[in-house]
DNA sequence: CTCCGGATAC
DNA sequence: GTATCCGGAG
């Protein structure tokens, strides 16, 4: 159906793809698991370092799982999102429990980890074990959009459909599916960016439906905006959680109180840091949980 | 009562 | 991206 668009796709991969940390040959199920975690939602640029440093001091399952998770909330530094760090600890644990030290190559032993979705799910299946499935992210999701289907993104996603037509992309050879899958990817991290797509130097341009439709403006429902990062919540469980780590002893309520004016918020904020787990309330005051 | 798709919140 | 909550669907 779109076998031009996918070879080409798949040869231009081959040619100009990113050389990353954990794409190198001496990758392992545990580090396309760690490198996944760490991307959820988080840029490469952001990513890269924390990563080395994290394979480097806990190149196994079994060595993360041996230290409590505070330690792994610690090392997670400046990445944002800090229950990923928890969750992944979580996961090391599993493995280690469940799995004899070895990530599960299979789609529902993933998805049973904690902080394994379906994206994460397939990622491992298909990058770290060859697997054939249809592997999903917001690039993939925005590539089809456009190349495939003809249209501007700002679609709500729809994990059923864009799996379905991912799954249509790919052929029958293993290792080439798995090129295809990161290929999409890539080049929607690239090339077929959101804001400003680059098609003047796009591989796969005379393919693509989108732009020999004229670049039609999606129409349709909206999809809905990301909240504003400053003043959030957000941002102000970002600075406790930065005093926690920084802080290798428990920290006073009062003595966070310079680090956020809003008093109200800052109180809201250390509460949902222990509901969440992430934070532990004793008598000598707050810490990472462990 | 399980299975989504949508809406949030991080 | 993932988890969780929630109402409608089967």
């Amino acid at each position: 159906m779109h076998s031009d668009l996918v070879a080409t796709l798949v040869r231009w991969y081959e040619e100009e793809a990113r050389e990353l940390p954990w794409r190198r040959a001496d990758r392992t199920p545990w580090s396309v698991l760690v490198s996944e975690f760490m991307l959820q939602q988080t840029q490469v640029s952001r990513v890269a370092p924390a990563f080395e440093e994290w394979m480097r001091r806990w190149p196994t399952p079994a060595a993360l799982a041996a230290e409590p998770a505070s330690e792994a909330v610690r090392a997670w530094g400046g990445l944002g999102y800090p229950r990923r760090a928890r969750w992944l600890h979580g996961a090391a644990a599993r493995i280690v429990e469940e799995h004899g030290g070895e990530v599960p190559s299979d789609v529902d032993a993933l998805l049973a980890l904690p902080g394994v979705g379906p994206y994460t799910a397939r990622a491992v299946a298909a990058f770290a074990f060859g697997s054939r499935v249809p592997v999903v992210d917001t690039n993939t999701r925005r590539v089809i959009a456009r190349a495939v289907d003809g249209n501007g993104d700002a679609a709500p996603p729809s994990t059923r459909r864009d799996l379905a037509a991912m799954e249509r992309l790919l052929p029958a050879d293993t290792r080439v599916a798995q090129l295809v899958n990161a290929a999409t990817m890539e080049l929607g991290a690239v090339v077929c960016t959101a804001r400003a797509p680059r098609c003047e130097a796009c591989p796969v341009a005379v393919h693509c439906a989108w732009r020999s439709a004229g670049y039609p403006a999606y129409e349709g429902p909206r999809r809905r905006v990301q909240a504003t990062f400053a003043g959030s919540d957000r941002q102000v469980r970002g600075i406790v959680m930065r005093e926690l780590r920084a802080a290798h002893r428990p920290v006073t309520r009062g003595e966070l109180a310079p680090a956020w004016a809003d008093a109200a918020q800052l109180e809201r904020a250390i509460d949902t840091l222990v509901a969440d787990g992430l934070a532990a309330e004793g008598a000598e005051g707050l810490a990472l949980a462990e």
